[in-house]
DNA sequence: CTCAGATAGTTTCATAAGAAGACTATCTTA
DNA sequence: TAAGATAGTCTTCTTATGAAACTATCTGAG
């Protein structure tokens, strides 16, 4: 079971992108389960987090923020309005469309969310010194720029629930039985 | 952590977390991007690659490597077998066990899907100088060892999957709206 | 030899995320 | 008021997995 630690076997590489990819899916996994003794998931995290900013706002707004389809936003809010986190309303002025508010809970909820970012960022950049993480938060923001990620919602990836592990699925072409 | 749980409005946490997982999210999405008019899944390729090294070794010793579940790991292999990449062969010592091979075709294609890692990074990389990148690998790395990730899993092949990911992960940063 | 238990691999079943499209309510405008 | 656009919701389908059951094979004790 250890036959592949120490030689790096000829062939796998460990470059930028497998990098990148491994350490984003694991930071998102770790981040995950920090949440959960809050009870969220962390779709819904994110959308508290959105929410704090862009609070009032109508529901589609935020899903095309978010980069979010309508179908999953409705669901998204819907669990968030199930744990009384948030809260429609309805526009007066436009009653097609519902805005959303953090409630009181929301709020609080929020608050926990945040020391849970906190906690999180810590961790991953333990190890490294300021300088060190700054550096990093650096090249990672050219990157990021560099490949057309906004700091708000993705283009085309915030629901991204598949993070990096694609498994065996029907392949484009021929897929046995 | 300065950035906690105050109502900082346009002030989300500032995010070395929301990057990694942000950036990893897109590198893996668009290295299966790549990867599609080979008509393979990033799984897929990252068997092949890893077969290019383990090649003769048991479904299971494999699985293991990559932390998949034997579930998957049949699923895996059955597709690649479809796709004529690989080939199971019986062992004679103990009929109970396939050992994995790569078919020639299975071998060119190989060679293709270390074509599309090289552009891949290439791609990655791109704007940043070669110092800065191995700065940047450098700095990962150090994240990678401190979160227990050893350079086992394939690209595009996290270790071992489990929640969702980010949903809208809104992030940290500065909030667009 | 043959039965019991361990192993490798496979199959079946259940679950969850997500997208698409249909449907309802409401606004706008002619 | 009728036609068309919008916001939100609901229904349904597909895909991705993991868990557990099942088959075949091997190993070891009587």
């Amino acid at each position: 079971m250890e036959e592949e630690a120490g030689p790096a076997p000829a062939g796998l590489p460990a470059g930028l992108a497998f990098l990148l990819v491994q350490i984003g899916f694991q930071a998102g996994r770790q981040f995950g389960e920090r949440l959960s003794p809050l009870g969220l998931e962390q779709r819904q995290a994110g959308m508290l987090i959105r929410l704090a900013v862009s609070e009032g706002e109508s529901q589609q707004a935020i899903a095309d923020l978010l980069g979010l389809t309508a179908t999953r936003m409705v669901f998204l809010v819907d669990e968030l309005e199930a744990l009384g986190l948030v809260e429609r309303r309805r526009n007066p002025a436009d009653r097609r469309s519902h805005a959303l508010y953090l409630t009181t809970a929301g709020r609080r909820m929020l608050a926990r969310v945040r020391a849970v970012v906190s906690e999180h960022e810590a961790e991953l950049a333990a190890g490294l010194t300021s300088g060190e993480r700054d550096q990093l938060v650096t090249l990672l923001r050219r990157i990021a720029q560099a490949q057309g990620l906004t700091a708000q919602g993705l283009p085309g990836m915030p629901p991204a629930a598949a993070a990096g592990p694609p498994a065996g699925c029907p392949g484009p072409s021929a897929a046995g039985s």
